[in-house]
DNA sequence: GGGATTTCCGATCATTCTGGTAGGGATTGT
DNA sequence: ACAATCCCTACCAGAATGATCGGAAATCCC
């Protein structure tokens, strides 16, 4: 993690995702060039080794990527970065969509003694469509080839479109 | 919390916005007709009361609701249900939509090492402005008047549109 | 004024989650 | 043989979650 919360956040993806994301995006790049061993990817990205192989389990256990022991070993991506999507890392490592247990992906708990007057359900329900959407939407390939030249050379943030919108923060006050 | 989780969900609720939003909406159907107490919020939802007036206070202190002490007091929205948002309350009892830390609302920390190369960034940006799309598009007046009476009688699930996508769970494997 | 009601405030606490570390076994290339 | 690497399990410290508790302050009704 760079830099500590310390403070309340919504949506916060943990260091599962992130470091998880990171790996993906990495092996990505390099897809094609046979296995890369986790030490080296853990080394560029400055992050730490055995914590990473946690991860990574997950990772190969979903059949996202594939390991080969051995000395010249390491991993690599199970299929195409373009058929890939960061939903599918983030379902892996953090596991289902689920904003409540009564709106989440595959069979969700509906038996809720609020639900016949629940006025929240329609909320977590969008939120969940939302979510899953947006993070379907993207592919690793996409990920892999971003900053590009062009964008490192502006160096700097505003890397897309919108940036964060400028709504404010006040956190659990 | 009506079914525990038992597995690792991602972009999970906490009961903090859970409730509260429970109690707003709540607050949004009584809206006009002067203070409501805890207790009889409590009771109607099967909430614990004590813990709910910790998460009033947060919403009191975001000037989402005010309240009222003495015998015959109780707590009321501080403005029209149409004008508050499920973001507004999600903010004021979560904190800030903050998938990282380098993709915050208000100041997001940007000076981060790996910034320069990083693949992942137009990712949380991305999730962080849907996010707040989503949230910031409904508003408590809406989520009130649901379920309404025609959709009652239709007792039952897939209350809107999209019920919850398909996708496999597969949740750390 | 006395009590009942209700918001407000701070402390405490058990459990779970997060973010790792540690150690060792299995497999492969040289 | 040996080094590299994946693979697996256990453990652990600190933070977050989801509350409970006790009491102070304000307000209404009699």
């Amino acid at each position: 993690m760079i830099g500590n919360p310390l403070q309340a956040t919504a949506f916060h993806v943990s260091t599962r995702g992130e470091y998880g994301m990171r790996v993906m995006v990495e092996l990505a790049r390099r897809f094609g060039q046979g296995s890369v061993s986790l030490r080296s990817v853990a080394e560029g990205e400055s992050l730490p080794e055995a914590y990473l192989e946690q991860l990574v389990a997950s990772l190969r256990r979903a059949g996202l990527v594939s390991g080969k022991r051995g000395a010249g070993g390491g991993y690599q991506l199970a299929k195409d970065p373009s058929s890939v999507t960061a939903g599918d890392v983030v379902r892996a490592l953090e596991g289902p969509i689920e904003p409540q247990v009564c709106t989440a992906e595959g069979d969700p708990i509906v038996n809720c003694p609020h639900e016949p007057k629940c006025g929240t359900r329609q909320l977590w329900v969008k939120l969940q469509a939302t979510i899953a959407g947006a993070l379907d939407s993207l592919t690793l390939a996409e990920l892999a080839k971003w900053p590009s030249e062009r964008q490192r050379a502006r160096s700097g943030s505003a890397v897309l479109a919108g940036a964060p919108t400028m709504h404010a923060p006040k956190a659990r006050a």
